[in-house]
DNA sequence: TATTAATTGCGACCGGTGTTCGCAGTTTAG
DNA sequence: CTAAACTGCGAACACCGGTCGCAATTAATA
C-alpha cells in the first residue's frame, strides 16, 4: 500500500482537496529557527513553534510528520543561506576554503546548529546545491566521487568545530563551564599532568589572541591541501624510521604510498548541519 | 554561601553520616553505558536507569545531580577505555594518528558518543589523562599550548566524523536513510546538478571498499601533518610535493596565540581481552 | 550509651515533551 | 449535490527530567 515518502522532500506540502491550509512549511521553518536563534534548540517545541503561529499544537503535524522533519526544513533553510553565487576562482583548496569561511559564518550566525542530532545525511535542496557547488570547486582535483564526498563531511565537521569555538569564546562563561575549567586547573596544578599544566600555564592572562578568521582560513587551508591531493601524484615512501624522541621537530611529512585504488565504502556525509 | 560543586568530578560522592547508599556512581555509569549501548542514547533516561538498577528513580538524584552529570560519567568512563600505556614513538604525527585510532575504535563500540550534547569541556579525570597523552606525543612540536589544545580538539572531531562514516556503512540502513538517499540521487538525475550526479554515477554497484582503516590512518596523517608542523620551519621548507593545482604559498605568520577548545576526547574501551 | 545530625531510599507529584485520535468544518472532484 | 479528501484542533497518552517531604538508617557527638 504505497505508503508515504518518509522524508519532507518528497512529500507533498498539501493535498489538493480540503480547504487550504492557514501556514506553510515555510512559516513553521521560520518561525522555528527564530525560535531557535533565540532560545536554543531546546525552545523549538512543537507547542512553542503552534502558539507563536497563533495555532493548535495538533495542527502542525499537517505540515510537517513529526519534530524530525521540522529540523530538516530548518538545517535546509540555513544552509540555503550560504552564498553559492560567489564565483569560483580555480584553485580547489582556496575556493573550498572561501566556502567554508561563508558556512561558518552561518554558523555563528545559528549557533544551535551543532546541536541538530546528527542524522546520517540530512540533504534538503539548498544543501543538495552547497554539496553541488563543493564538488564543482573540486572538479579539478583527480579523486573518486566517494573520496570528494567525504572531504565535502570532513570539512563540514570542521567548520562546526571552529564555529563552536569561536561561540563559546566570545559568550560569557557558563557556571558549568568556569567549574570545568576549575576542575582542570586544579588537576593539572596537582602534578601528574605535566603537559596540560605547561599548555594551560603557557597561557598569558590576556589573550593575545589571534584573528579567528585567519586562524581559521590557515588551519583550513592546511588540512585541505592534505587532503585534495590526489593519490597518483602524491606517490612517496612510507616512513619507516624512528627519528631521537626529542629531535627539535621530529614532524617530518612523509607522504605514504598507497594503492590509487578509487572507490571507498560508504561515505558518511552531512556537509551542512 | 558556598554552594556545593557544579561538576561531578568535584563534588563528593557520599556524605559521612547517613546509612551507607546502596548503590555507586560506578554502577549507575556501569548500568547507563549498557544502556545506551543497547538502545542508543536515548535509552539512557532516569527511570530506566533507576529500574535497570532496581531502584526508585528518585534514588538516582542521590548519586548524581541530573541527567548531565550521567553523561558525564558515561564520557569519562568510556575514554577511559583507550589505552594510555602504549609507549610513545616519538614521530608526534606518528604517535597521534595511532591514538586516533585508539579512539576511533572506542566510538564504534560506543556509537552513541556522538549523540552527547556537546559542552564546551566536558573533561574527567580520565579526559585528562587523555589529554595530557596527546599533549606528550606533541611535545617536540613547537607550538603555543592552546595551539596543540586545538589540535586535539580537530582530532576529536575528525574521529567522531569517521566513525560516524563507519557505523553508518555497517550498520543496516534505516528507511529514512534509504528515503534520503533516493531523494538525493532523484535530485541529481534531475540534471541541475552534474557534479553529484557524477560522483554518485561513479560509484559502482559493488563496493570494493578500501580497508577503512587504512584510509582513515592516511587521511589522518595527512591532516595532522599539515596542523603540526610549526609555523617557523614551515615558513622555510614549504610541502616537498606540492603537485596538484594549487599555489604553494607559504602560511606563515607570526607566533599565535588562540583560546583553547579542548573539546571531550571521548573515546576508548577495552572491557574484557 | 543516648542523643542528635546527616544522609539515603523513594512514592507522589509537577510541568514539560512529542505524538495520536477522533471529530467538526471546509473545499474540491465527480 | 453527493462524496471524498483535506484541515484545524481539543483532548488525551506515554513518556521525560526534576523536586519535595518523610520514614528509615547511620555515624558522630556528648
Amino acid at each position: 500500500m504505497a505508503q508515504e515518502p518518509v522524508t519532507v522532500w518528497t512529500r507533498a506540502e498539501r493535498g489538493a482537496r480540503g480547504r487550504l491550509p492557514a501556514h506553510s512549511r515555510a512559516d513553521l521553518t521560520a518561525v522555528a529557527v527564530e525560535l531557535a536563534d533565540r532560545g536554543g534548540l531546546s525552545a523549538v517545541s512543537m507547542r512553542q513553534v503552534a502558539k507563536e503561529l497563533g495555532t493548535g499544537q495538533a495542527s502542525l503535524y499537517r505540515y510537517v510528520s513529526g519534530r524530525d522533519d521540522l529540523l530538516d526544513l530548518m538545517t535546509d533553510a540555513v544552509a540555503g543561506e550560504i552564498d553559492l553565487d560567489v564565483p569560483l576562482h580555480g584553485d580547489p583548496v582556496a575556493d573550498l576554503v572561501a566556502l567554508a569561511a561563508r558556512a561558518k559564518a552561518v554558523h555563528l550566525r545559528h549557533p544551535w546548529l551543532p546541536d541538530i542530532p546528527p542524522e546520517p545525511l540530512r540533504l534538503g535542496p539548498r544543501g543538495v546545491d552547497y554539496l553541488e557547488y563543493a564538488l564543482r570547486a573540486m572538479a579539478s582535483v583527480r579523486l573518486p566521487g566517494p573520496a570528494k564526498m567525504e572531504i565535502v563531511a570532513l570539512m563540514s565537521a570542521l567548520v562546526a568545530q571552529f564555529a563552536r569555538a569561536e561561540i563559546q569564546g566570545s559568550r560569557a562563561t557558563t557556571d558549568r563551564q568556569a567549574a570545568q575549567a576549575a576542575y582542570l586547573s586544579q588537576t593539572a596544578s596537582q602534578g601528574d599532568h605535566p603537559h596540560v599544566a605547561a599548555a594551560m600555564a603557557e597561557h598569558p592572562g590576556t589573550a593575545p589572541a589571534e584573528d579567528p578568521q585567519r586562524l581559521f582560513e590557515r588551519t583550513m587551508r592546511r588540512v585541505l591541501t592534505g587532503l585534495v591531493v590526489d593519490d597518483i601524484t602524491a606517490a612517496g615512501v612510507e616512513d619507516v624510521e624512528t627519528p631521537a624522541a626529542h629531535d627539535a621537530q621530529g614532524t617530518r611529512d612523509a607522504p605514504e604510498a598507497h594503492e590509487a585504488d578509487p572507490r571507498d565504502p560508504t561515505v558518511g556525509k552531512r556537509p551542512e548541519q
